[in-house]
DNA sequence: CTATGAAAACTAACATGTTAGTCAACCAGA
DNA sequence: TCTGGTTGACTAACATGTTAGTTTTCATAG
């Protein structure tokens, strides 16, 4: 086995998930190359990944031409399959993709929430708190996703958190590369705050502000990784 | 052939196109869903497909998926394949996302153009005027096309284009049953004319208020169709 | 030692065979 | 006529066989 092969082994077992087997290969291998347990560049082969999970080469198929449409996986034709570098340029649009959906989305909830939907994000803005002064850091993460997520739930357009994710995938990856710290979080916490309060006032505008200056606080964190990660980034 | 079945003779030669045969295949489903040739609750076989096209199950199943994947198709597990229904709760999401995108779009563009980027998109207006004036409302349809797309090109991202098209696909197709008149062409240009002055001032803020009032406009259109054509809607 | 090119080895893409889930038609019994 | 169950036809999903294009290897010529 090359050094470029990814490690199949390293797959979780397919039966944790639900629906098809199709899926449950596609969801598999999302998990490992958004933790980084397949790293940029490495060479994905059907074979191993097929005798790991148990299953024949066409659910494994299906899953790569999903993960090649969401660009975490690059298809050579009729040659090999690899996971997808870095690319500051696909992070940057990723965030703008993201940002677009995120404002509207904010803004339309302030606008629109009901008594009971601001009482559930404020909740979870306690919740951050809580872990931050407990120093969870992992909770904190998950909270700091349900925040966004509620927000988007709330506009009562199912898809979006779907397609909210799907463009933004290669940011995910990227911020596993980020460690958290005690400042991070804490000003993190800040910045939802200040959203929450704009929600809390109905004011779309001032909603669209705090949530446009709490998203751009990623974009320079990420910029930085190049520099000390440079060979998970783009061109060799 | 029941009546409830697509005419698969309807696919147009896939020869036209390139990429993989599947691309192909997605390519002319997708055609003939959009343009409505096939219509809402009709059952797709891959048999009469395969034959038609002249190739096997396996790019047509690939197909299916992305279609499948954009909410086009309704797969059903072990049993069959039919056009989507149109869904006024799709169709209001789809424009949601599609605003989100093109404001963020135009503001940049309106913040961030060349001089040249200018001169294209005012000459993109130009030519609207011009085939406005000759009743040529194809033409218009296409120059109209164009000019979002420009607006997104000059974003610098290119994905923009493509996942704007993605969410918005069941707008596009609910677009195919609006007819053309003289006068709602003359109005979409004034709204084009107020976003390219906007654009040439350097307004994003002005430039974000045009383009919002000109999407605004279609939703209501749409509106009315689930009076007219309530057997392409959802449910039965 | 380097350049070259032919062929072997490997791959995605495509074709086809198989399995198992769904659904409608039919029939028996009330 | 209606109900409930059984069967069989049909389908997507999955498995496997085949093809054609790409890359690497390696012998040979320069």
């Amino acid at each position: 086995m090359n050094t470029t092969d990814i490690d199949a082994t390293r797959l979780q077992d397919i039966s944790a998930f639900d629906g098809s087997l199709a899926h449950k290969v596609y969801l598999a291998l999302q998990e490992a190359i958004l933790s980084l347990q397949f790293l940029p560049g490495q060479v994905i082969r059907k074979g191993p990944v097929c005798e790991k999970l148990g299953v024949s080469r066409s659910p494994v198929s299906e899953a790569i031409a999903r993960l090649a449409n969401e660009g975490l996986v690059d298809v050579i034709p009729q040659s090999g399959t690899r996971v997808a570098y870095f690319s500051m340029e696909d992070i940057r649009e990723g965030t703008f993709l993201r940002q677009a959906l995120e404002l509207a989305s904010v803004a339309k909830v302030a606008e629109d929430r009901s008594e009971d939907q601001f009482a559930q994000i404020n909740r979870n803005l306690r919740l951050q708190t809580l872990l931050v002064e407990d120093l969870d850091y992992s909770g904190f993460y998950q909270a700091d996703e349900e925040f966004h997520a509620l927000l988007m739930l709330f506009t009562g357009y199912p898809r979006l958190k779907t397609v909210a994710r799907m463009v933004s995938l290669q940011v995910t990856r990227a911020r596993m590369l980020l460690l958290p710290t005690p400042g991070r979080a804490t000003e993190t916490l800040d910045e939802h705050q200040a959203v929450v309060d704009a929600i809390r006032a109905r004011d779309a505008d001032a909603a669209q502000r705090a949530m446009r200056h709490h998203l751009g606080q990623l974009m320079p964190r990420i910029e930085a990784l190049a520099e000390t990660r440079p060979e998970l980034f783009q061109s060799r």
